[in-house]
Formats: structure tokens, C-alpha cells, sequence
DNA sequence: TGCTAATTCGCACGACTTGCAGATCACGGG
DNA sequence: CCCGTGATCTGCAAGTCGTGCGAATTAGCA
């Protein structure tokens, strides 16, 4: 995602207004690597706007998304996330407490993948599920 | 997943019954490669069943999942889909149509990954996106 | 400054899934 | 083969997540 002025720009050329309300969520996105749901961002948003609706949270991330400035991610909580990383990566989760983050994986044409019967893969999306360090030490005095 | 007649012995192993729904839904998911969704699944089995519920099928398929016969997945559109095939594999989804389908990933273990930082990765799971044959013919009429 | 279309907000609605409770049924024991 | 008990089935209510809608408000340009 870009910078929270050049969004500003990007909205504009679009005929797509700046509103305070889009602002913030703009530098609540930027640089932001927790993968926040629509209600986390709403719960962060809302703090610094008491008043926001998550209606709007949901309109601009929609909007974000439609322009490319977000990655729409869908894990088996069944929950929505939005990734402002849009540079090619992918995403590891931890299968114990749900803490994802991005990964950078090299290689990807090397894999050797039977079954595409005609296919034409453009692009892949790999989710690694494991342990976090975290919750590594924990399953070694806790095994589940 | 295994056979219905297996399946049986499973569930009665647990403690579960073996009822005539569940055998009909053993019987409807057994070398299913459509990946359908619980509303698909209930259209197929009321078509041999009339009158059973929608409830009944969130039900066993819930108790499938949880001893490891179907795989969960969930995807862009959002919809989870059910996959009697346990065994390690892929998938690939047409970005148009949204036909899935099982692929076969080998060398998976040659994949260079940055951004573990500790993560103790224990498996993984690709989702190809492009175009299935269909699709890519009709795309070439006519480019969306 | 004023106009106009875009936006915000809050509520209702829709899709999907689960909780609940009474009626029913599977199945092991007698 | 019949019975008893507890699991299951079904239909409905409720919960979650996201979107449609409309009135009031606001951004952005002339």
C-alpha cells in the first residue's frame, strides 16, 4: 500500500473524495503488519475517531482493495483480513494462537506441480501453518 | 476419506450413530472431487433424501472434519467448501469461473523461505489462481 | 462562496452457520 | 426380539459478518 498523501492523490484522480475518515484509516494501514480484521481496524480506528462507522471501514477497505492497495486475505477462522503488503509474498500462521506473517518465498517455479490438466497458473499463494516462536515454548512445557 | 462401510466403523468406534443421513452423506462425499459447499451438498442429498435438514449436513460435516476425513477450505468468495481428499495436496481455482481443482505439488521442501524467524513451519498450502481450460478459450473471444 | 456528487452513518437485511429443544431413532443388553 | 438410553434429527431462533439503502453531511471544483 502507498503512503497515506499519495493515496490521498491516487482517490482524487479516481473521483474518489479524502475524507478525514479515510485519512485515518490510510495512516492506520500504512506500514501496518498485524493483518487486522475489519473490526480490529475498526476498534483502532475509533479510538483515534470516536464516531466512525465500521460501515466506512468496510466501504474504504473495499475501495482500498479495488485499487490494489490491499490484499484480501481468507484463513480457516473464516475471518476477512487486509494486508497492506501487496509486494509478492505469502503468509505463515500459527496454528495455536492465529498469528500470521508475511513470508518471502524464492523458487516458487521450480515447484513441480502435477494436475493442472490445461490450467494456466498465473499466480500461487502459499499459507505455512505451524508454531510460533512463542507458542513453541509453550507446547514444550504444554503439549496439547 | 474413506469408504462409507469404513466410515461407519469409525463413527461407531466414537460413540457416534450411524444414521441413514449420514450414510447417505458418506455415500454423496465418498470420491467427491467437486470441493462443494454444505448448501450443495444439502441440494444433492435432499434429492435422495427429501425432508433432510440443512442441519443435519453442517452437523456431519463437522463431525468429519473433526476426525480428520474432510479438509476444510476456504476461499475468496468466501463460501467453505468440503474436500473428501486427505491426502496431501494442492489446489488450483480459475479466477473466473471459480472451478477447483487438486493438484500435486512436488519438491515443496526445495522452496526457499525468508521470514520464518523462528516459525517452525509444519506444512503448507498453495492455491494456484488462473484460468481453466474453459475459461481461457472464452477469454480469448472475449478479454474482460 | 455555492453547487453537486460522493460519503458517512445507522439500521435493516442477506448469506452462512450454530444453539436449542422436543420428537425420534440407533443399537447394545436382556 | 424387545427395551432403554442416549445420540441424532429437524425446524426455528439467534449469532456473525458483510452489504444495501436513504437522509443528512461534506469534499472539491467553478
Amino acid at each position: 500500500m502507498r503512503s497515506p498523501a499519495e493515496l490521498s492523490t491516487a482517490f482524487r484522480e479516481r473521483g474518489l473524495k479524502v475524507t478525514p475518515q479515510r485519512q485515518l484509516l490510510f495512516r492506520v494501514l500504512h506500514g501496518n503488519m498485524t493483518h487486522p480484521t475489519a473490526e480490529a481496524l475498526f476498534a483502532t480506528a475509533s479510538e483515534l475517531m470516536p464516531g466512525i462507522s465500521l460501515r466506512t471501514v468496510y466501504q474504504t477497505l473495499n475501495d482500498l482493495a479495488a485499487m490494489g492497495e490491499l490484499q484480501v486475505l481468507h484463513f480457516a477462522s473464516g475471518s476477512t483480513r487486509f494486508d497492506p503488503n501487496v509486494v509478492d509474498h505469502h503468509h505463515a500462521q500459527c496454528d495455536r494462537c492465529g498469528d500470521l506473517r508475511d513470508v518471502y518465498v524464492q523458487r516458487l517455479d521450480e515447484l513441480q506441480v502435477h494436475g493442472f490438466d490445461g490450467f494456466a497458473s498465473r499466480r500461487a499463494s502459499i499459507v505455512f501453518g505451524g508454531l510460533c516462536p512463542a507458542c513453541q515454548s509453550i507446547s514444550d512445557n504444554n503439549p496439547t
